[in-house]
RNA sequence: GCGGCCAUCGUAUAAUGGUUAGUAUUGGGGACUGUGGAUCCCUAGAUUUGGGUUCAAUUCCCAGUGGCCGCC
């Protein structure tokens, strides 16, 4: 496959409809693992992969200014369409200029189609039949109906670049018979998605990802990677992986991915933690949403790199608010340059959360987003060196092993 | 000075002549993966002091101390 780099995805396939404006192009395989540099390119810029994309669920990434996440150095954010359509509504939003004007963020964006809300919703606010979604608005109860076609006109009211076809997010412990089900159901709206997509994408200002899904049974996880191959949709995404169980999780992405075309985009949809991403990186997924970073920021976990003790023992995190850290003058973590950790101490910050400053929630955002801008960085880099596994040792592999020691240590005592 | 009312975790409040004095918040920890500044879990923490009645008092009685209100 290495030699397959360099090729992007409007030459690949004279039969895919995907907009000129939209291309992916691999600028790096790895020659031991599936691990690849790319580079996605959309109207509005370009962006280089392995990526971070932060959530802006109500456009905004919440405390910070687009400001503040440009010069962090992202090229892209995730915002939402269920979110959005109650809130202000899209047409408040088409006339605001679309998405990216009415935020004033000018790079790329992606939204996601609204089915992870459905999933979350369901049972309290929301019915699903095999046609439509009803759910009920948790802003003010009224009725709202939500349809794979509606999806796509709201998203291209909403105007962000990569869009995600309307699918169905199960829980992951599901049976067979009501996976196998779901998975019918969403291949169904996520081939009415591409209809309605290409008939209302006249100016390619849009890009659809359509969704794997199948729960947490191989052969469905096979049989709709096959399915959504045929949708010929510019990018993949990969749904309902949730963080845990680890290994089952890997083996579900790592199944999908076996039958999923290796020149198109994929992204891992809610994922991930720091060793979430050292998994999925090497099989293969170039983007990640995860909303980790942001929301842990506001309840005071923040993250360490793994010279200041970050290792997947205490999952790369501190919590400020401890008592303990209410006179110490270091900075957050010591091995970071983010702005928040060149300019303030962990009693500091301790501080503006136990008070309820506003300011809070932005350091502690700055920080953790910080942290896994220049985690993509130095993936990115080592991909580019061949010096993924090395990386990955430092992060992962040592502290595991660090780990044995411990218990080992610790089953002597 | 006189009279009345009051006193329970740090704070705000329940309850009771009897076995483990409840709740909220705060404090100390923990959880959070297509958002949740939310929420959930664990944990710590109190009957103002001295007498009396009683088998038994945080509860009833008396006094002290402290607080609030009214009157002079």
């Amino acid at each position: 496959m290495s030699n397959q780099t360099k090729q992007s995805v409007s030459n690949s396939n004279k039969k895919d409809r995907e907009p000129n404006n939209f291309s992916f192009t691999i600028t790096k395989q790895s020659t031991d693992n599936q691990a690849r540099l790319g580079i996605i390119h959309t109207p509005h810029g370009d962006i280089h992969t392995p990526a971070f994309i932060p959530v802006a669920t109500k456009a905004t990434i919440k405390s910070l200014t687009p400001q503040q996440i440009n010069d962090m150095g992202f090229d892209s954010i995730l915002s939402n369409t269920y979110h959005l359509y109650l809130q202000p509504g899209p047409d408040i939003i088409e006339k605001g200029g679309k998405i990216q004007k009415f935020m004033a963020w000018h790079k790329p964006m992606f939204t996601d189609s609204g089915g992870f809300q459905v999933f979350s919703l369901s049972g309290k606010l929301c019915t699903i039949s095999d046609t439509h979604v009803t759910f009920r608005s948790h802003i003010d109860q009224s009725t709202h109906v939500l349809t794979p076609e509606k999806s796509m006109q709201i998203q291209r009211q909403l105007g962000a670049d990569l869009i995600f076809a309307f699918d169905q997010c199960l829980d992951i412990n599901a049976d067979y018979p009501t996976t196998q089900a779901s998975l019918k159901r969403t291949h169904n709206w996520e081939t009415r998605s591409v209809l309605e997509f290409n008939k209302i994408n006249i100016d390619n200002s849009q890009a659809l990802y359509g969704i794997v899904q199948g729960g947490r049974f191989t052969e469905l996880r096979e049989e709709s990677a096959k399915f959504v191959t045929t949708l010929n949709t510019f990018g993949i995404g990969i749904g309902s992986i949730f963080g845990d169980p680890k290994e089952e999780s890997v083996k579900l992405v790592t199944h999908a991915l076996k039958h999923l075309p290796e020149h198109k985009p994929k992204h891992l949809l809610g994922i991930g933690s720091v060793d979430d991403i050292f998994y999925y990186v090497p099989l293969g997924i170039d983007t990640f949403d995860c909303v980790l970073p942001t929301r842990l920021a506001r309840i005071g976990h923040i993250f360490t790199r793994p010279e200041s003790g970050g290792n997947v023992e205490n999952k790369f995190r501190i919590k400020i608010t401890n008592a303990k850290y209410k006179e110490d003058q270091t900075p957050l973590d010591p091995a970071c340059t983010c702005y928040t950790c060149t300019h303030f101490t962990k009693s500091y910050i301790h501080h503006l959360e136990k008070s309820k400053e506003l300011l809070f929630y932005t350091l502690a955002t700055i920080h953790n987003l910080s942290f896994f801008k220049r985690l993509m960085d130095e993936i990115q880099q080592s991909i580019q060196n061949d010096s993924f596994k090395i990386l990955r040792q430092k992060w992962i592999d040592q502290t595991e092993e660090k780990i044995e020691e411990n218990k080992e240590h610790n089953s002597k005592i």
